[in-house]
DNA sequence: GCTTGACTTCGAGTGCGCTCCAACTGCGAG
DNA sequence: CTCGCAGTTGGAGCGCACTCGAAGTCAAGC
């Protein structure tokens, strides 16, 4: 058994396909992942907890340009990490806003099940 | 000022575009918009109504497929009023896994806000 | 009467995020 | 030694939901 994790593996512990991790990879989320002596991925721990936020930051409907931003800022050093700050803290603005307005538009769907309900309830008392 | 609404004030009104509007009558979700002498589409208040439910349907994740089959139950009459409820019911369900699912999402990328927040602290205390 | 602008149609094009194909390589089990 | 499986590459393809281009029609305002 080597070091570190195949790319099936890794898609199984992510839920990604072993297709996405290469072309997160190929993108630039992900820094060129080492080989093992047949050319093939051994993941690290930490490309493993990269992934981990990466797939919080899409799950949560970052498109992949902005995700790819933040890597590079990664790469850059620890001297923007006030920038990298930013960028969270107005992603995490956004998906606040993104739940307000699910909830807001649930509201309208509510009201039509509401409406649906009364409609079957009078029915079933003929 | 003829009857019913253009296909512009209908955009400002919903939020889609005409293109979008147009698109949505071709693909089923609206029924024919009736057209004044001209061959201009003129929307009925309730062309608008379902255009109000479809959009919130739209901002929560429903696919344009599953729109047309709830439409297709409207179409069809009355006496699927269940069916219709289901759909909506379930599609309820969805959104609010998809809130839960969201917040747990942003829980993780909060504790990467508040590690940052400690780094820059650190420096300013330098 | 001419221009402007909003509308019409049909089909093609776009952007996003994957997803897959074909051809190939290398390893372990039987 | 062969089989089957998991991996490799580059580039093509896909599904979704729009979005737009081109060419034309009509009505109102100057």
């Amino acid at each position: 058994m080597e070091e570190g994790f195949s790319v099936g593996e890794v898609a199984a512990k992510t839920g990604l396909t072993a297709y996405t991790l290469r072309w997160y990879e190929q993108v630039g989320l992900l820094d060129p992942i080492p080989r093992d002596h047949a050319g093939r991925r051994r993941y690290r721990l930490r490309d493993v907890e990269r992934l981990d936020l990466l797939t919080k930051m899409r799950a949560t409907g970052m498109p992949v340009r902005e995700m790819v931003r933040y890597i590079e800022l990664v790469r850059a050093g620890t001297h923007n990490r006030r920038e990298r700050l930013e960028l969270l803290e107005q992603h995490r603005t956004t998906v606040l806003r993104q739940i307000s307005e699910l909830e807001r538009d649930l509201a309208v769907i509510d009201r039509k099940i509401t409406r649906y309900r009364g409609y079957l309830d009078a029915e079933q008392t003929d």
